[in-house]
DNA sequence: CGCTCAATGTGACGAAGTCACCGACATTCC
DNA sequence: GGAATGTCGGTGACTTCGTCACATTGAGCG
């Protein structure tokens, strides 16, 4: 894994000296699909920059319900590790691998001086908080104004891949929106009433996609 | 307002290059209470640092509802800016002068310079913006976890200064939590019915602030 | 004193979350 | 094959919360 930085539009233009001392003061390091990365009483040291895999980063009730918040894909940072760094710690957030994921942890003092380097490490850095603060932005927005059922239309239409099929559970579909499964189930079997899903075992086909996404914009 | 710098704990420690560059090339600005200091389709082009009064960022849907997200007091930056110069901007988030405020605007290079040179100055802006994504977790957390009569609970108690009294009316009750006023004005009665608090025109008035505290602590 | 506007009260309703429990399907192990 | 077990999904009753449409109240002011 040596050209691990390609993987990073952001970092591409960085000097040879800053991506040296990138490349010599980190190591890469593996986890496996459903590794906890940070959570609960779990700060990492490190900052991560994410190289194949995706991270979720969601929140948990007591009473177990959960939400996502946002996911950090290859090619991102997870900041909310610096975030942890400085701030409070009793989160009840939590990140989790949801893939096999490759990654390289970068130590502090080596952030620190990259920021102070290079205006290009800097740009990355802030552009990641920024898009980060603007999805928790969009989450709340989402839960406070918007209903459920335009809510779920528009996941669905966003979850499903070319072949047109969601494969996920009732379960994993109310913790995307952070909501309940029964409200899930139910809304579900509303579109399929309405002729624009099919609905199987862990599985949401999309038959009438145009109508789940014009449903969806009738914000 | 030659000392403002002194307002900022994280900035006191300074080296005297840096301080004269904040100084020097900075200007302070005032707003009358009330100003929208930035809302859809109102980008600043400065980092605002907070030397006197109170922001109010808030989110607003088309219905008419509101959410308090979070305050900068005084001493603070109002970090949102900077992201704002980067990020999407179909923000419906806005932010407000809630009393007459004085603040500091810092343009964009002397930003990044100061980001660059000082590490001090790299430890204030990182966590301003750890602070505010802490906001904003717990906001999530609350609005979609927590019972409203608890919130509403724990916001007075918050809110009450030593006599006792919020001075707020149900709306802005409402807005504080993202509720509607119906809910709050219920609420309160039920409060008012236990003994608890004492309603009038625009004040509820705490006659048992420690009961309060209780039943808010009851997650 | 009566006007007017903001603040608040209220009941009916609808949307969404909770609870309890059930049945349907899948996997694994005899 | 069949039993055991666990996950997934279905359902009705209920509660909480937000919405809507008004009615009422109070405070300031001409």
């Amino acid at each position: 894994m040596q050209d691990w930085l390609e993987h990073f539009e952001g970092l591409k233009r960085l000097d040879a000296a800053d991506r040296d001392m990138l490349l010599s003061r980190s190591r890469t390091i593996q986890m496996r699909a459903g590794t906890v990365i940070f959570g609960p009483g779990k700060a990492p040291e490190n900052l991560l920059l994410l190289v194949e895999g995706t991270i979720r980063v969601q929140e948990v009730s007591e009473s177990g319900r959960e939400i996502v918040l946002y996911r950090v894909h290859s090619g991102e940072s997870c900041v909310l590790t610096t975030a942890c760094l400085l701030a409070y710690e009793d989160y009840s957030a939590e990140a989790i691998a949801e893939s096999d994921i490759v990654a390289v942890a970068i130590p502090r003092e080596v952030f620190e001086e990259l920021i102070a380097r290079s205006s290009d490490f800097r740009h990355f850095v802030f552009n990641a908080y920024s898009r980060r603060i603007t999805d928790l932005f969009m989450v709340i927005q989402e839960i406070l104004f918007a209903r459920i059922d335009i809510r779920l239309a528009q996941k669905l239409v966003e979850l499903a891949g070319n072949g047109g099929h969601v494969r996920l559970t009732h379960q994993q579909l109310a913790t995307e929106l952070g909501t309940a499964r029964e409200v899930i189930s139910r809304q579900l079997h509303e579109f399929q009433r309405r002729g624009w899903v099919k609905v199987a075992r862990g599985d949401v086909e999309l038959t009438d996609a145009d109508a789940l996404k014009v449903f969806g914009e009738a914000a």
